[in-house]
DNA sequence: CATGAATGAGTATTCATTCAT
DNA sequence: CATGAATGAATACTCATTCAT
């Protein structure tokens, strides 16, 4: 006699989440994440208006219709506007968690490599996934709403890894002592993300308005990424 | 014969500012920025809580109803919600200027030194300015609506001032020759922000929940000049 | 002790004017009707800014700032904004009510004459007081509030001024004799108002738009008092 | 794949008509104003509260509770309370002008037959549809707002069949030569509109207080149309 | 399974009026 | 005596969500 669709599934999902939200992404590693093409529509679409506008700034009706889809959709797949935003961030920060966790398996690289490495998975945000950028930038900005714990959860690793990375630097004599690592986490997090919000202002700067969107952020992508190697470089190894 | 009253006042306020756009704060520079005690409650509070919310996140409602201010005050004194965020970023963004002007306008200190007054200016925001920090970061990462000229315009000043110190830096053979003034600035504001911004993550991550507001920015205020400044300092140098 | 001031005084008219409101015109007649400059730059905008945009669809605020006073002068001169529109009504009708007295006791003129004058009294009115014509129209139009009492009274004055006018003439032999009083008088009435409130419109038929305001309503008192003179002409006397 | 609601067809419905002003009944005439239940309960209430107390007097939620539906049915329905009287105004004139169609596709009628045709159209008006009456004279005493543009082009449509029908008249020798049709027009019209908005005075001064509505209605019709009548038919031929 | 219709709570703003000065 | 400052009530409208179909 129960009927369960897609929202008491999802009605049940959140329950288990709040059952063992210590390790938020945990249980959510394996959730389904099988959304159908309105669905996926609906999230791409929401992701762009929750970046450019704020959470209350972006009504369900615009989203609906900038993604062509019914209004009443939106609460049926997603339940609420809250939840859908929730998707997005679990959707997202898993493949940040998945990039990282690659990074830090791997054992053949150098530590200033692996340091490189971690500056390209985060300075590929600003052409790739810009959107999704503003709004963890806005999410962090935030007081309430939003799913802090996912993002705590995910800043918590990034600081654990970049913490080991150094300390493994380190050791091999290939860093020097001195250094905080939550600090330069927190430099190249906030230089990438400073960056991805203000690229419009940049653009202005350096007169590039009439270049495609894909073709400015890659110049970008590429101008930051030095950038930071560069100066990490100096920074970590004292060498220029 | 003319009737001068608040409104009028700021409607006119309100046309400068269209016709002369494009040196918005020259126009405002000489503006009368004497705001009454409810004024300063009101200014106050919406800082807060569109720092907080957003800008569609805060209500009128709930921004008169804590500011302890009727709820038809703010269309008196302010026109509109849109004035009001305007005022408050008229308001703090020409402190910002000020600061830097004055930084400027000093001959005495060496190019280092000037550096590190300019860290500091910026990271005294953490402590200072949480709230408006906030909201140039929501600001920033908006597409339409929100000053953008006035932003513009300081971060434009911002960059020249930086580029001026770098190039004198170097002139008097204390720099290094191959360094980018614009990336340089995005580092420092980049981290200021993202360390503004995440400061209950910071605090969760260092066990300092019971430490007082005050304490704690003041703490993170002294560890972000520090590590910006030794950082720096090698970037520039070379030298640890 | 007593403090007698404007205020005061208009709301013991008032009560005066509910104790005796069966002849309204007659307890008013010998009103204090002495306005002040202030007083008459208020009730000219506001019979301008009531006719054109109904008494609702004119605030105060308007009115305050074309008449160029202060907000609190209205509350403060006439009471509210009611008093206000019954100041004007009050103001307006009596001068109505003399014309048509001076008509009445003129000995002198032929029945057919003194219809002629009639006609004029009221096709006056297009060019005269456009906008007190359209005031009424609007207070006709209208199930409540303002002064219905004082309209109703002249009305039926006018009314009785008519049917005598009417039944003089046929005693003299000058009118026929199957003669409807109150018909006629709408006819007059109607008409006139209707062309007073169309004005544009005739104006756009005519193609005369860029005429001067005063110089088409001359016209168009002309035209209408000729037509309705002639077309009365017919009737009372079936003669052409 | 266009999402067609309720909302998107109104928002079309009025960039056409703004696209094709210049003649707005045409554009309109094939309009499918078919409207449900609670549409037509809206539209009757609005209808006459706009009549008794203006545009801006009769708020959105008196209507709404008069009408005993939802507060926001209203902008659902019709997007906003201007849209609602435009609805309004759009379907009754629609049907003035199809009664006006009919008449002049006549062509078996006397001339002074049609005349007295086209009186009964109008003062027919007097008890059917009395409250659009009123905000007939309300939109015209009007400066601006309200569709302007549909009631010029019914009255334009007006005179222009009454100028045909006197021209045809006078042409087969019914009529008398000299004859002012737009003053004729004005003539009929004022004189219905004002009986019309008058009634409550008319009652009163016929002591008929007691009878219904709809009788006192029907009363007034047959006293008017015979008034009008009898004088048009002296007026037009010159026998009694 | 999907959706058009409907709704109560909420939005920013304007209103006529009052009151302390 | 006149007025700038202030306000509670009302304004039209939009919101996210629900529900019958």
């Amino acid at each position: 006699m129960f009927k369960l669709n897609k929202r008491l599934i999802l009605c049940l999902e959140q329950l288990f989440k709040q059952a063992f939200n210590n390790d938020v992404l945990k249980s959510t590693e394996g959730a389904i994440m099988d959304f159908n093409q309105k669905q996926l529509q609906i999230l791409e679409t929401a992701e762009r208006l929750f970046a450019m506008r704020g959470f209350h700034g972006a009504s369900v009706r615009d989203i609906a219709q900038e993604a062509d889809v019914n209004i009443a959709m939106i609460s049926y797949y997603f339940g609420s506007k809250e939840r859908l935003i929730e998707s997005i961030f679990l959707k997202r920060i898993l493949d940040v968690k998945t990039g990282l966790d690659e990074l830090v398996k791997d054992k053949h690289l150098a530590p200033l490599e692996k340091m490189n490495r971690l500056i390209d998975l985060f300075v590929a945000r600003i052409s790739e996934r810009p959107h999704f950028c503003r709004m963890m930038v806005r999410a962090q900005a935030t007081e309430e709403g939003i799913p802090t714990d996912l993002i705590t959860d995910v800043k918590k690793q990034m600081y654990e890894m970049v913490k080991k990375l150094i300390t493994e630097g380190q050791k091999k004599g290939a860093f020097v002592s001195d250094l905080d690592p939550l600090m330069l986490v927190n430099t190249i997090v906030g230089t990438t993300n400073h960056i991805t919000i203000s690229q419009n202002f940049l653009r202005k700067m350096w007169n590039m308005e009439q270049m495609t969107d894909e073709k400015f952020r890659e110049h970008l992508r590429e101008k930051v990424s030095n950038h930071l190697k560069k100066m990490f470089k100096v920074v970590l190894t004292h060498e220029p």
